[in-house]
DNA sequence: GTTAGCACTCTCCTCCTTAGAGTGCTAACC
DNA sequence: GGTTAGCACTCTAAGGAGGAGAGTGCTAAC
C-alpha cells in the first residue's frame, strides 16, 4: 500500500506537482478537483487510478481534503502552506503593469499619505482581492514641527508634524489669567521647534525640564510641551495607526463567501484592528514578505482568508505594510508577485523622499 | 365598491393608521403582513375583512404591494414616503442615550476631526444601521495658516491649515539654484502668512500678485502661494471632502440583504462617492434633514437603502453631513429622532469651537 | 508500481405533493 | 351604506422520491 508507506514522509516529487495541479485547479474553478480532471488538463502521464492513490496520500497527509466521499479533493490550508513554501519562481509582476502603476503613483500628490491610499487600491485592482495599507510609523517617532494657531481668546490648535511624515492636530485649552494672541503663540511655538526640533518624546520631556515657570512664553510652552510629549507618546505606542482597506468588493464576489453570514465574517475580520495590528507588527518585524493562512490566523472570523503581507519603509525609522487580503482560495503566486513590487515602489518612493 | 371610489383621493384616517400599523409591523418582522395579523396586533375595531378592503384599496393607491396574491402586503417606497411625511411626533432619543452619546463625545480629543467619526459611529450604534458623517467644509474656505517644514535641499512638507479646521499637506520641489535652509522656508511661510492671512483662495491669488520677483524670499513665496491657492481652489471646487461610514455590519444583518448580490449592491452605493456628494450638497442646500427612500434615489445600486441626512455646522462657513443609511425597511421615526438630536449635538459642539 | 474495471456513495436537480397563509369575492347583516 | 362571515381560490414553502452524474476506493490483472 503505497499511501500508508508514506504517511509520515516527505513528498516525492510527482505527490508535490499534483497537489500542485490539485491547488491551480482549484483556485481557478472553485470546484472540487476529481482525478480524471487532473489528468486531462495537466500532463501527468500516469492515469487516473494512480492520481488517485496519490491523491489519497496527500489527503492522509493532511494537504488535501474532502467535502462529501463522492467529490473531488479540496486543499486543506496545510496544503496551502506547503504549496506557498514551494514557490520559489514567484510570478513576477508583468512589466505592463508595472509601468502603468507607477503612472499611477506618478499622478497622484507626491506625498505618502497619498502612496499607501494607493498601493491599497493598486493590490486591490492587480490582484482582485482587498488590497491594505498602512502608512509607514514608527515607534520612536521625531518631532518635527510644531505650530500654533489661535482660534479663540483660550483655545488654540496645535498642529504637531511628525519627521516620519505624519501630522497631529489637537486643540489645547489655554487657562491663562489674560487672553493670549497670536504672537505670543508664534513666541511659543519658535521656543518649542528651537528646544524640540527633531527628538523623541522621551528626550523631549527632558528638555521641557528646563523651561522656566515664571516666564510667560516659557511656561506656555512648558504646558503645550507637554501635550506634544504626550501626542508622540500615544502615537510611538500604537501598534498601527490606520489600515486602509480597498477592493472588499472583489473578496464579496468570491463564490466562497455566496452565504453572507461568511462574508459578515470578513468584515468583521477587517475591523479586528488588534489582530491586524499584530500581523502588522509582526511582519515589519520580519522584514520580509509574511504569509497567513486560513486557520493560522487565530480570530475566528479570520479562518476563512488568508494574508500576504510585506513591509515598507526604512528600519530602524518608519515601517508601513502593505498587502492583500483574499479567500484562502487565493492566486498565491501572482499576489506575492504584486506584493513585492508595490513594497518595493513604495520603498524607492520612501527612499527618494529622504534622500 | 369602496376601493375604486378612492382609488385618487386623498386617504382617510383610518387608511391611514393601517398604512401605518402595516408599515410598523413589516419594519419590524420583515415578513409580508396579512390582514389577520393587523386585526390582532393592533387596536382596529374592525374585522379582517374590512381591513382587506382597506388594504386593497392602499394598494390601488400604490402604497402598498404583494410578493404575490396569496402573501400579506408590504409598503412600496411611496407607501414609506406618505408615512414618513406623516410623522409629526418623532420620538426623540431617550434621555439615558443622549448622555450616553454626550459622555462619548467628552471622551474623545476636542477637534472636529474626531467629532464627525464618532458621529457615524454613534449612529451606527443607536439606530443598527450604517452611520455616515462628513466632515465640514466649505466651498470659500479661507487660508489660516501655512507652514513650510524642509525635507532636503530641494523639498519641502508644505501645511496648510484651513479657518474650517482642515490640513492640508503637500510636498513642493523648489528648483533654486541654492539649497534653501529651513531659515529661509520660516521667513517665506512668515512673509505667505503675513499676506494670506484669513483670506479666500481668490484674494490669495490677486495678493500674490504684489511679491516681486527679483527679491528671492518673495519669488519663492509666490511659488508657494500658487501652489496654496491650488490646493485652495480644490478644495473649493470638490463637493465633499471625504464620507466616513460605520457600523456596514448592522445593514448586512438585515434579512433582505441575505442574497451576496444585494449587499454588494449596498458596497458599492457607499463606494458613489459622486452620488453621495450630490445628496450631501442637497442636504447642505436645504439646511435641514432629508431623507431619500428606495427609487427616490437614481442610482440603481442605491434603490435598495433609504439615507436620512441631517447637516450641521454653521451656515455660510462650513456645513457638513451626518446620517444613516439602511434597508428601506427602516425604523424612520428612530432613525428621524436619532440623526435630529447628533446633528443639533455637532452644531453645539462647531459653535463652541468658534465661540 | 500501474492500470482497467466496477460497485458504491453522495450530491444535486427536478418533479410532485401537501400544508398553510392570505387573498378576493359574494351574500348576508346592521 | 358600510361591515362582516364564509368560502373558493391561489401561491409559496417545505418535504420527499427518484434519477443522473461525478468521483471515489477497492480488486485483480498487467
Amino acid at each position: 500500500m503505497a499511501r500508508r508507506r508514506r504517511t509520515l514522509g516527505p513528498l516525492d516529487l510527482r505527490a508535490q506537482a499534483i497537489l500542485r495541479a490539485v491547488i491551480e485547479e482549484y483556485v481557478t474553478t472553485a470546484t472540487p478537483v476529481g482525478s480524471q480532471a487532473l489528468v486531462d488538463r495537466y500532463a501527468l502521464h500516469v492515469s487516473s487510478a494512480t492520481v488517485r492513490n496519490i491523491l489519497a496520500e496527500l489527503e492522509m497527509n493532511g494537504l488535501l481534503t474532502h467535502p462529501h466521499t463522492s467529490a473531488g479533493r479540496i486543499p486543506t490550508d496545510a496544503g496551502y502552506r506547503m504549496y506557498v513554501e514551494s514557490i520559489t519562481d514567484v510570478i513576477p509582476l508583468p512589466a505592463v503593469e508595472q509601468l502603468m502603476i507607477r503612472h499611477q503613483f506618478g499622478q497622484v500628490e507626491f506625498a505618502s499619505e497619498h502612496w499607501f491610499r494607493l498601493a491599497a487600491t493598486t493590490l486591490a485592482s492587480v490582484t482582485r482581492a482587498a488590497g491594505l495599507a498602512t502608512p509607514a510609523k514608527s515607534h520612536d517617532a521625531h518631532i518635527r514641527r510644531i505650530d500654533l494657531v489661535g482660534i479663540n481668546e483660550r483655545m488654540a490648535s496645535l498642529i504637531l508634524v511628525l519627521r516620519e511624515g505624519s501630522i497631529k492636530q489637537a486643540l489645547i485649552t489655554l487657562d491663562s489669567d489674560e487672553s493670549i494672541d497670536q504672537s505670543t503663540l508664534n513666541q511659543v511655538a519658535a521656543l518649542l521647534n528651537e528646544r524640540l526640533g527633531d527628538v523623541t518624546a522621551k528626550r523631549a520631556a527632558v528638555r521641557l525640564a528646563n523651561l522656566r515657570e515664571d516666564d510667560r512664553v516659557q511656561a506656555l510652552a512648558r504646558r503645550v510641551g507637554e501635550r506634544v510629549v504626550k501626542i508622540v507618546s500615544e502615537y510611538d505606542a500604537a501598534a498601527i495607526e490606520e489600515v486602509f482597506s480597498d477592493g472588499l468588493l472583489n473578496v464579496m464576489e468570491a463564490p466562497e463567501f455566496a452565504q453572507s453570514d461568511k462574508l459578515r465574517k470578513v468584515f468583521s475580520a477587517l475591523e479586528n484592528r488588534a489582530y491586524l495590528g499584530e500581523l502588522v507588527g509582526s511582519v515589519a518585524g520580519a522584514g520580509r514578505i509574511q504569509i497567513f493562512i486560513g486557520h493560522e490566523n487565530q480570530p475566528l472570523e479570520m479562518q476563512d482568508v488568508s494574508l500576504v503581507l510585506a513591509p515598507y519603509g526604512r528600519p530602524g525609522r518608519a515601517i508601513g505594510v502593505v498587502g492583500v487580503l483574499g479567500p484562502t482560495r487565493m492566486l498565491y503566486s501572482q499576489a506575492i508577485g504584486t506584493v513585492r513590487f508595490v513594497s518595493g515602489l513604495m520603498n524607492e518612493l520612501v527612499e527618494h523622499l529622504y534622500a
